[in-house]
DNA sequence: CATGAATGAGCTTTCATTCAT
DNA sequence: TATGAATGAAAGCTCATTCAT
């Protein structure tokens, strides 16, 4: 078939784009790179997109953006049962972030995720997109660890805002790093969770 | 003027660069844009450089290599006095990362830094470079917390490597912050040099 | 109108290469100039083929090659007949040479024979085609001196492949001077080929 | 010594550039390499040459004209000899074209000459060269060729300007072909030389 | 005489974007 | 919707030439 829904022609130029972003970074990614992924050609993206810089706001859009709303879904389920042990939920989210949610495009993700990064400098709206997406991780774990200071389960002797912010700090810190260095040992980050713990081994 | 001699202008470029570098990214920056931030035409920049590669490879060399290279050795002048406080001497290691030695371009250090993560993916002697750099991180961190446990200072019942990780991460994690969210407070790690440490406050 | 058939343009764009190659030389034609000569702008060129030498490629492709196949063609029809001349079929053989098949061009088609030559020191594909071309000439000539002494008109006593390549030497010894001198006379060879008859005027 | 005099720099250059000019050609040769063969760096070029244009003039006028005054000489030396055999002198001939005098670099020699060929398109002055050049051969081989008839050697039923033509022809004919063939073997030509005496084998 | 820094024009090539089909 | 020819701006790089030292 050479005519497709829009829909699912665009589908397949996002899932092509995230993949040579975070391979080649935004600036070195062609249209034509692009639109050959897709299996269409050069001259259509633009029956979809009316810019490169449009379709990676729809990128972000609708594959960062919502990445980021299924882990929090499942967190909070799991945080609202009464007996939850924060510790052991904050050790799943650690899990999850370095996995992904659909499991498939982990380090895809993280690639992107810092390609987002440089690009904050150039283009205004990603710097926008991720100062939201940082404060939106801070509620989220704000909220998790108010949680386990309530369950007294969490230390209550050091700011709820700092904590929060050491973690996710930390959690990136080992995202980038893994990044150039493949042998890096995420996993230790739990030592932190448990220095935030009352109960530590 | 018009003849300068060759390390002077070749100075200026690497100035220019790593100021565009950090400002606009790699690809992103022309070798236009950094005659003319040198003051001189484009054509002449291949008097000093092979490639613009090669360039990068100077700005590298010259640049970042250097910066370490003073942390290193002001941090061990402090470490070696036989009264030393390693608490103290990890928060002036901190504060000197996040302001820089010359003090002046601390900004265009981080951005470039994260230029870089991105850049090893594509140019394969700056992952040697950024790898390099992290164990050598690794090797100097660790020699200051190994002296902190000789001296009874840092706690000996967590593993000195993953101390050493987590701090070098936490350190990474603030810094990529700081690019896009400039609220951010960094000082807020040294509650984690605190949890290392066997006279906690 | 601005936009034909990829043929259409692809066409022109070979025939004003190979009018400039013969004019200035493969180095010295820009494609700047190759374009202006087939009425499209320079971005354009690269719509049609990957690199200049992939143009070289195709000039030699449909031009070069074509023009010799035609000559073949001709000549074996006329030596297929059982009464043909084989002195005469020679001389027409030079004829066509010197004119060309079109007719239109042999001036350009002598120059970029040269350029070719140059060439061959420089790319290996060109020199590979020179020798292929080479070679076909001699199998071609050879079976026309053949059937000449079958026929009983070329002499015996000299060997048939060492008088192929005096006559095609002395072609293209000819075919250059020309390129210099316009004032050559190229039928005085014929002389040559009476030379190797048997009836001698 | 880094102060030389003019004329041994000069020289130096001249050679280089005749060896650049026979590998790469003109528009490929580079000041900056042709200064690299001569042990100097590129700017004193122009303490010695106006232009790159001057450059070649002064390699044909110092080289190549030698080498033919020095074939002219050595022949009619043998031919002023009362008992001399003029067959025997011409394919002496034909050997010291093909080797070349000094012998050191007859392969450089030939592909000069075609890379000339196709300058003179471009150069004026070289055309002219190469015509005075043509017409200085067409005199030379005349009067070896009327010396050779006043002695009986020579036929005298063709005429001695298209036998000249037909001699120079094949020799470059040969030369060409050489180039790009390293099998073609060269003194096949001889043959001509049989045809063209009284005396054949 | 020699050096090498500087220039500017020109090169091949890439690419986001437009548009007739 | 999709195609691919066309565009023009800009990229990295080369090079003949000039000139202060």
């Amino acid at each position: 078939m050479k005519y497709k829904t829009g829909e699912e022609t665009k589908m397949k130029i996002i899932d092509s784009a995230f993949q040579l972003l975070a391979d080649k970074g935004y600036d070195a990614m062609s249209i034509e790179d692009i639109m050959k992924g897709a299996g269409k050609t050069k001259g259509s993206f633009y029956v979809h997109f009316k810019t490169k810089e449009e379709l990676l706001y729809e990128v972000i859009e609708s594959r960062l953006d919502r990445d980021f709303g299924h882990i929090v879904e499942e967190i909070f389920k799991e945080l609202s049962v009464d007996t939850c042990n924060v510790q052991i939920v904050l050790k799943r989210l650690m899990h999850l972030v370095h996995t992904g949610t659909g499991g498939a495009d982990r380090e895809l993700w993280t690639a992107t995720y810092y390609q987002m990064v440089v690009l904050s400098k150039k283009i205004p709206f990603v710097r926008e997109w991720m100062l939201k997406q940082y404060h939106a991780w801070v509620d989220f774990m704000s909220k998790i660890l108010t949680r386990g200071q309530d369950l007294g389960q969490i230390r209550t002797d050091i700011d709820v805002r700092v904590m929060v912010n050491m973690l996710i700090s930390l959690l990136e810190g080992y995202e980038l790093r893994s990044m150039v260095d493949l042998d890096v040992e995420v996993y230790e980050q739990i030592k932190l969770i448990e220095l935030f713990s009352t109960n530590q081994p």
